[in-house]
DNA sequence: ATATAGTATGACTATGCAGTCATGAATCTG
DNA sequence: CAGATTCATGACTGCATAGTCATACTATAT
């Protein structure tokens, strides 16, 4: 065993964390919490393990930093590390473990929170802790072991490892019945003349526009609308509210009755289709025997 | 991230790498090298390490001490870890990683040294480390993560992780053409009249008196052995004296050139055939990159 | 019973490191 | 330009821990 680490000095676990702590934050006050005095502590822990490895950790760049390719590595080992030993102590303590999940706010509403009975049943007393964030950060941070597993829109090659295809999100027109003149409305009638919220997604919005030009329908540009917002979750308030029509993942149907609400597919609108990937690192399911255990569970029970 | 190890205290990586040590060598003592100072920091280390993790790590049984489920677990995960740890540090001084191998005498002599130049240039300057184990604590050691590869006799069930079938071991007889008394003799005839080394495994034994009493010939029980020795490398030096016959692997042969020596198959013995196999720790492989990548080239060049 | 080979423990020192504070330096923003 | 924001540095304190030593304890072998 290479013992060099222990016998040369300016290294510790301590000053690992801190240094995972501030990759995580992305700056050091930011991983200071608003304690100006751990902002010192912070830079020169980072120091002390640039001098230990020999090598830049982090670039000053303006007034911030970002971590060289060989930080984000041993960010990435450091996390992977200092996890495992937290879950091997759980472990002894009887303790539950936690497992991180982020996805988007919708996926977490619709697919991964009706489904939380059966996830806790399959982590064996783990805790679920759920992360929302935008999809694009999602798979950086799995890849550096920042969360355990993420549910990204992505396709997945077969037997890529890391990754299983969870279902296509369909969207739907759902419609408060109040709220319909006719009970027989079509889909094009529902988009021009009922109020809408739909969000804020473009491709989604030009979809509905050239939807409605082949049915040589006029669109009646902002009239249609009644909310343009960043999350399908607001759309899905706005229409429980009864005054407007909204766009949702079909997922999300389950919460609008069908003796209530009238809900259209999408289909004819030829949209593009967003396959839903469940993501996991490999370092960290290596590391840590539940994350594993929990990959083949969640890509199973997810799936929709 | 549980930050539990860090803020209690009792936990350090010392005491991490010591526990390693004492579970590497079996006892406190053994790890100590001698050092009799160091035996009580290890003793006090790994109550301290116990009291940490509320978790009995070893067993005081009898003189000595076995580390409990939970201390192998520990070991293991420490091992991998300051393993890890030492191989990043490694890379950022352009270090060569340790790869370590374990096998017995006979493979590492005739399977892995043989290949030495092209292991060396896939690996890439890392520095190969071998260790010649008896045949059932390889498999063990490996998977407590002190060796990274080794060597053993068993076979692989397809798509087992962590392991991969080299090829199937073929004993032979060889003998100095200059000890027969007829170049065309059979190979029973050699079997019962030439002197011969053969090491001491009971079946090998046992498979050529079964065979010689087929073929309704009288082994000379002890008469036509000259040497019964514990491992193929000391029947092989004896065999070069040229004062008898041996039974080897067929790996050995490229050693006794064929004008001078001449071999059998020992096919008719029916002996019971052993696949050679090439087995890694999963782990260390994902926290070791080296390891993941040299595991597909290992198993492809030490095929015979 | 005695020797021996192993582990455990108490008492101490030295040191490396986290924590703390004040202040400086570099960069961006209005 | 001033002011704000962020990182860097030097100087110090207190504490946890590695290191050291002497000795006690325990099980096994003879």
């Amino acid at each position: 065993m290479n013992l060099s680490i222990l016998s040369k000095s300016g290294f510790s676990l301590d000053r690992l964390a801190g240094f995972c702590a501030v990759a995580g934050a992305g700056s050091i006050v930011g991983a200071a919490r608003g304690d100006a005095v751990r902002q010192s502590l912070l830079s020169r822990q980072i120091r002390e393990l640039e001098e230990f490895f020999g090598t830049e950790l982090v670039r000053r760049q303006g007034r911030g930093l970002v971590l060289t390719d060989v930080g984000v590595e041993l960010a990435a080992l450091g996390r992977s590390q200092i996890t495992a030993l937290g879950d091997f102590a759980s472990n002894c303590q009887n303790a539950p473990i936690r497992i991180s999940l982020a996805a988007s706010e919708s996926l977490l509403q619709w697919l991964v929170l009706p489904r939380l009975t059966a996830l806790r049943k399959a982590a064996a007393g783990a805790i679920f802790v759920l992360h929302h964030e935008d999809n694009t950060a999602i798979a950086a941070r799995v890849q550096e072991g920042l969360y355990d597993f993420g549910l990204i829109r992505r396709k997945v090659t077969r037997g890529e490892p890391g990754a299983a295809e969870l279902g296509v999100l369909q969207e739907i027109l759902i419609a408060p019945r109040a709220l319909l003149p006719r009970p027989d409305l079509t889909l094009a009638e529902a988009l021009t003349t009922l109020p809408m919220a739909i969000p804020l997604a473009g491709t989604l919005r030009s979809a509905v526009d050239a939807y409605l030009s082949r049915q040589s329908k006029t669109p009646r540009p902002g009239m249609h609308l009644a909310l343009e917002c960043t999350s399908y979750l607001h759309a899905s308030a706005a229409l429980k509210t009864g005054d407007c029509a909204a766009i949702l993942p079909g997922l999300a149907l389950t919460e609008f009755p069908e003796d209530l609400y009238r809900h259209w597919s999408l289909a004819p609108l030829k949209l593009e289709r967003h396959p839903v990937s469940l993501i996991w690192n490999q370092r960290n399911a290596a590391v840590r025997p539940m994350v594993s255990g929990l990959s083949m569970a969640l890509s199973k029970m997810l799936k929709f």
